[in-house]
DNA sequence: CCTTATCTTGACCCCGTGGTCAAGATGCCT
DNA sequence: AGGCATCTTGACCACGGGGTCAAGATAAGG
């Protein structure tokens, strides 16, 4: 690779991470391009497809953050802590990073990198829940789908809210614990969400545009 | 207005209909106008702008299925179960009319009837959120924003949810009504957002695209 | 039936997206 | 320095959105 098709990447995933970490995983191209000074020809040149790009440049960043998230929760020495800890950071990492949010409601799905973040990601949801529920605390009818869909659906919100400084997902995320614990549980109207079924509804329908 | 005007305005108005009914309030308009077998030209003829054709086709029905749930949320005997059964139903006009959840979620905010629909599904909410907690069934810490944060929330995902025939968004509903009980809530983290910011927040970020 | 006011049409404008490619520029190696 | 391989550029394609408007069609009334 010339040195000047290798600056002109590095321009480019910077400019990547920066538009993707800041507007989600849907910026245009072209304005990536524009915004790292460059022909958005050359970016088709050097990365060929924009989920080879995102894939790349938003791949370590999201499995670090959201695999410290897990970390600190499994190894928080109470159960119910670590998994309510867990739900609050991850709402955070939404509310601050569009990108993680997108990645978590898998709207990339051509970026494997990220679906491989993705599934680490809910099978390390499983096993906090899976403590918790096992501790006591956690209700037993709980599952990493139930999750995995109040993460999404709180997604495009946390973004929102956290722009106007009114963080309204916190509470939103503390409604939802009270309800998780076993103590409030009452029984619940339909039966769980099966994995795929859960996928068909994220890949599915790309939340509202 | 001539004959053929006013049938060119009917067919403009059932097209619209139907489609802001099964794909919501941003629908295009010239797909509108090809779906009624009309040229644009003639959409921007007899409605002038998109607010005024949304305005006009999804008042009525937004009113009247929204009042509808209010009204039988107030006339339910029992405080809890009328707002149970409040909070249920919205999310199932959600579900199923995806035109209901942009209206909720202010997605069209030229559209006056429809702001009014929402002020007024507000003040109603209220009401019913007053009954409840005044029952001392409702904590009484949650809010009328609260629950407009959640239905905004749960917009996007329980349409997607219903396409896939798993109704997720019921066991989701069924969580936050656990964790709404007096006797589950915990202190919150944060104070109740002000009408401004939650105004400020739907408006301001039209939910992901 | 013929006129006229009303209405419809579709070509046209602007803007944006994703994507391709010949021509020209530039780095690199001899 | 020169020549070749690599790379960049920007014009170009097709598509879609919102919106406008002159010219032609048509309903309504005399």
């Amino acid at each position: 690779m010339r040195a000047d098709a290798q600056r002109n990447a590095d321009k480019l995933r910077t400019a990547a991470t920066a538009l993707c970490r800041e507007r989600g995983l849907q910026v245009s191209l072209k304005e990536i391009a524009r915004h790292a000074g460059v022909s958005h020809g050359t970016l088709y040149n050097l990365f060929g497809t924009r989920e080879a790009l995102i894939d790349e440049v938003i791949g370590d960043i999201a499995a670090k953050r959201l695999g410290d998230a897990a970390r600190r929760a499994q190894a928080c020495d109470d159960a119910w802590e670590g998994f309510a800890g867990y739900v609050t950071e991850v709402c955070e990492l939404q509310a601050t990073d569009p990108a993680l949010g997108d990645v978590l409601t898998r709207r990339c799905p051509q970026a494997v990198r990220l679906m491989a973040v993705c599934d680490n990601t809910a099978a390390a949801a499983a096993s906090i829940i899976d403590r918790a529920r096992s501790a006591g605390t956690l209700r037993p009818d709980f599952t990493t789908e139930d999750l995995i869909f109040f993460l999404a659906s709180n997604a495009a919100l946390a973004r929102a809210a956290e722009s106007t400084g009114a963080p309204g997902w916190r509470r939103s995320v503390a409604f939802l614990l009270d309800g998780l614990r076993t103590a409030a549980a009452h029984p619940l109207p339909t039966a769980p969400l099966k994995p795929a079924q859960l996928h068909h509804m994220l890949v599915g329908e790309p939340a509202a545009s």
